[in-house]
RNA sequence: CGGGGCGUAGCGCAGACUGGUUAGCGCACCUGCCUUGGGAGCAGGGGGUCGGAGGUUCAAAUCCUCUCGCCCCGACCA
């Protein structure tokens, strides 16, 4: 390929829309182009990086016996109506209508779709296990677009979907999917660390986040420096220092005025007591249905954690009007003495020490109230954020900590969310002749986020480093010198070189700085130069973008150097946390 | 959806507060000369409904009102 008649329009200052490195050195690369807001073209370069994750992609999903379809992005209401998440979805699902007035929806995954597949073809348990998968345009009317490519409103999507005779099959093809995944970031230059994440209302025994730690990353996740455990923010779970211990013959709860004192901080100058001495009530509106939250007053309650718990598809703050009809008082809500309320309470508070928790009338709290004696909750359970430096839940030792990163892939066994008879309900039969549930998992990688995150993770000063396998040429062939016989060298070895190599002649007429300004800028792992200077001895420079290393050789070696580098650059894959396969 | 910021040539900016001939500068782009190891030089040139609409005024990029778009923080995120 050669630069003048290829598609290269670098930028020597970036938009200033762009803040993280990523998103400033694909616009200035001209790698992509920005049509409106989370809404970019791929442009030649970006397009070539695009193709070569989606082929690292399919290779591993073909290796692990998948099978690619394309499925629409178009639609029919209908089935997601069926699955109950036409309602469920808020506006970040695109709802159209056709010429005819039919609903269509734009597809945000493919749930529906491939399920209402599974259901028309998979009859038998010959039929499975098997594993669909597509790389294909996704849709999502998203809240905020951010930081150029990571977070889109339209993107590519390896999207797969397992189809399973019950959950033992289930989890017995679940690690080659995620040993698939470790090889595809490690491909693709990153290392991405797996964590356990929420399942949501995707229901089901379990899911793992692939994150990218980086400080551009809009996700939380939680580490423990000792043991390795790594959980989503939503999910992690750490242990609760006990509140002190009970008096041998602890004095009865007592009513205490307190006027206006509503918040914990109010209450812990009013009453002279630390954080963790106070209960704290707070109201939520799951499904319409009021919820009461119980928490000690250091910890913070996890919607996600009591969403989970309550299987609720919305949770909101209580409104006032919602309180008022139960008769009760926000600021000054409780456990006392309430019936007909259903109450969850946080395993952080402990039927062996004293509180102080709201009097259920306006200005009002209650001392001395012993959990277990003075009321009575059926439901308690982890429903607590984890904190920054709590102890680790599971090793006991290390202190928390919480990180940033880029969610790289998603993994989730979905179970029978969609196959269930209230969604949609796809049997098969057995070798018995039984009718049984198909059972599901889906997986998914956002295209344009990895190649983004790659830059994210590379780059220096100068530009990009790609790693090769993901660069949109492996290398860049940089004529310096205005001697015809520095133009006919290089040309011959472009014509030598294109044949083994992906390889792009920069033969513009421009200054030697602005060749190799723009090489560093665009990152093309391996940069040859034919110049005057090493004319005279038959030389040319083979310079590695990422390390900086330079190899002087004969042109007649260059083919067997570029070989040789070209294997020497390929991203390891020993040492991933490989998930043990059956 | 809440908070903050920004819209002047492809990109980056000045001009606006204090309204006044043809709206400037750098980069990029075109032509010619010259130049080739880290974003050269000289000369000439093209490119603007100043985001949009309405208003005030003899006169609006500049003042007022409305509106649209873009970015950042937060909420949200199958």
């Amino acid at each position: 390929m050669r630069y003048s008649k290829y598609f290269v329009h670098t930028l020597y200052e970036a938009p200033k829309e762009a803040e993280t490195p990523s998103h400033i050195l694909l616009l200035r690369g001209s790698y992509i182009s920005s049509a409106a807001s989370g809404i970019y073209s791929l442009l030649p370069l970006g397009h070539r990086v695009a193709e070569k994750v989606k082929r690292i992609i399919r290779e591993e999903m073909d290796g692990i016996g998948g099978i690619e379809v394309t499925l629409p992005v178009l639609n029919p209401a209908e089935l997601w109506k069926q699955t109950g998440r036409y309602d469920d979805i808020g506006p970040e699902l695109f709802r159209i209508k056709d010429r005819k007035d039919r609903e269509l929806v734009l597809a945000m995954t493919h749930e529906e779709i491939i399920t209402d597949i599974a259901r028309q073809f998979l009859r038998s348990y010959r039929d499975m296990p098997v594993m669909l998968y597509q790389i294909q345009t996704k849709i999502r009317d998203e809240a905020r677009p951010r930081a150029g490519l990571l977070r889109v409103r339209e993107f590519f999507m390896k999207d797969a979907y397992s189809f399973h005779w019950d959950f033992d099959d289930l989890d017995a093809y679940y690690p080659r999917i995620f040993n698939a995944y470790l090889r595809i970031f490690a491909r693709c230059g990153l290392q991405a660390v797996p964590i356990e994440a929420d399942s949501g209302i995707m229901g089901g025994s379990g899911s793992h986040e692939f994150m990218l730690e980086s400080p551009s990353g809009e996700d939380q996740f939680v580490v423990c420096p000792k043991c390795g455990y790594r959980a989503n923010t939503e999910k992690a779970v750490g242990l609760k220092p006990a509140t002190g211990d009970l008096p041998g013959d602890p004095p009865a709860m007592e009513k205490t005025p307190t006027p206006r004192v509503k918040s914990i901080a109010d209450l812990m100058a009013f009453f002279g007591l630390p954080e963790e001495r106070f209960l704290k009530t707070i109201a939520y509106e799951a499904d319409g249905e009021l919820v009461l939250a119980v928490i000690r007053g250091d910890f913070e309650v996890s919607d996600t954690k009591l969403t989970n718990h309550l299987k609720a598809i919305h949770l909101d703050m209580a409104p006032e009007a919602l309180l008022a009809k139960k008769g009760l008082h926000a600021g000054f809500l409780s456990p006392v003495g309430l019936k007909g309320v259903r109450i969850v309470m946080d395993d952080s508070v402990s039927g062996k020490a004293l509180y102080v928790a709201g009097g259920n009338e306006p200005d009002v709290h209650l001392k001395n109230v012993l959990p277990g004696r003075d009321f009575q909750v059926a439901e308690v359970l982890d429903i607590a954020e984890v904190r920054i430096g709590d102890v680790c839940g599971a090793c006991r030792e290390g202190a928390l900590e919480i990180r940033r990163g880029v969610e790289l892939g998603h993994t989730f066994k979905l179970g029978s969310k969609y196959t269930d008879a209230k969604a949609m309900d796809v049997t098969y039969l057995d070798a018995r002749g039984e009718q049984r549930r198909v059972i599901m998992g889906c997986y998914g990688i956002g295209v344009e986020r990895l190649a983004a995150s790659v830059v994210e993770r590379w780059n220096d000063d100068g530009g990009i480093l790609w790693p090769i396998t993901v660069a949109p040429f492996e290398v860049l062939l940089v004529a310096i010198g205005q001697k015809p016989e520095v133009a006919e060298r290089a040309e011959a070895i472009y014509n030598r070189l294109a044949r083994r190599f992906e390889l792009i002649y920069d033969d513009r007429n421009e200054s030697p700085g602005v060749k190799l300004k723009d090489a560093d800028l665009l990152g093309i792992p391996i940069r040859v130069v034919v110049s005057q200077r090493l004319m005279k001895t038959n030389e040319v420079e083979v310079k590695v973008r990422k390390t900086g290393e330079v190899i002087i050789c004969s042109q007649d070696e260059v083919e067997a150097v570029l070989e040789k580098l070209r294997t020497d650059l390929q991203p390891s894959l020993e040492g991933l946390p490989y998930m043990p396969e059956a």
